[in-house]
DNA sequence: GTCTATACAAAGATAGAC
DNA sequence: GTCTATCTTTGTATAGAC
């Protein structure tokens, strides 16, 4: 039974975050103001301090929210015994390429990553935990696939997840840059050509 | 004979763009100011304005000379036909592992690419040229490695080119998250037994 | 919980004295 | 070429009415 899972805040905080979320996406944390949020929303600055105190308190939330989502999904591929590690690695690849598809947007954490010294040291933390546990998560499905035969690695799993990790969030960045789509897709493909 | 190449700006222009680089680098730029810099220079921010009128000349004239100084030094190493194309590669990588041994620095268009959609356009026209030219010169690299028969490539120059280019800047920008240096020396590991 | 109003600092930029 | 002074706008944040 599926209990749709209940929120710990409200609808008018969510959107707040999704807003900001999107637009640390596309134009970064220095860049952005409480009045850019409250614009696309038709609501006003006050209201967002309401939800947000501070902006760095904002920003912080609009990471963990993000960081969460990714942690569950991953979590819960990497669970399945039954899936392939190529297909894990799909998966997890999934994300970038949709990013890819939009005209702006790229990993929040890539993006936030290119202004770390400008960033509010909780944050920067956040950003650090982010690639941490990703790029140990793909480690580990690199050591599945190695183990199970599908993939030939070049190097030690932490290594080669390091490459692939720094290919996909520099590709992407280079791809909303030069706008050609095929940037991110020749990463890919790359990459998947050096696992066998 | 070698003429110490005549400076077409003052010495205060230099060093207003050195230390504009300097925390573009950093801080990247919606976070930097005027100010900034004449603190760290110790002069008034009408003085910046007076070599630099707008922020986004400055930031123009920032990665412009960025951008000159790389390509100036990637010329030299492509008409080098006595040098292998291993070295060529081992000479390309080099600054991004400088980068890498500072606490804070990175690829100055990387920083700036993570902050796209809040740069001038002008900028961003910059920064998307650096990225192709350099990818273009990495593909020429590749392709001369295989004609000499250095390297054996996974598929076609310029898809290997936007993988070791978008590895290198996410690589690099990783690192400085996380300040293991490591981080940016295995991309490099990997990438090389790649080519083999 | 959202609003108006406001405080305060910082930003980009210009005018004009030296 | 650099300075002081100033203008205008924007940004973060708070107080208090509704």
């Amino acid at each position: 039974m599926i209990a749709p899972s209940h929120r710990s805040r409200g609808e008018t905080a969510e959107q707040i975050l999704d807003t900001a979320e999107m637009l640390l996406q596309t134009r970064g944390y220095s860049a952005i103001s409480y009045q850019h949020i409250a614009e696309v929303l038709g609501i006003r600055k006050a209201s967002i301090h309401y939800h947000f105190p501070s902006k760095g308190e904002l920003g912080i939330a609009v990471v963990d929210r993000y960081a969460a989502r990714f942690q569950a999904a991953l979590d819960d591929i990497a669970a399945d015994q039954t899936r392939s590690a190529l297909s894990m690695l799909a998966f997890y690849v999934g994300p970038y390429l949709e990013f890819a598809e939009t005209p702006d947007r790229v990993c929040l954490c890539g993006a936030l990553a290119g202004e770390l010294m400008a960033l509010p040291v909780e944050l920067r933390a956040r950003v650090e935990a982010f690639f941490v546990s990703h790029q140990a998560w793909l480690a580990g499905i690199l050591e599945r696939g190695v183990a199970r035969g599908e993939f030939r690695l070049l190097d030690q799993p932490s290594k080669v997840a390091r490459l692939i990790f720094g290919a996909l969030q520099g590709g992407l960045i280079v791809k909303r840059t030069t706008g050609d789509i095929a940037q991110l897709h020749d990463v890919v493909t790359v990459v998947m050509a050096m696992l066998r």
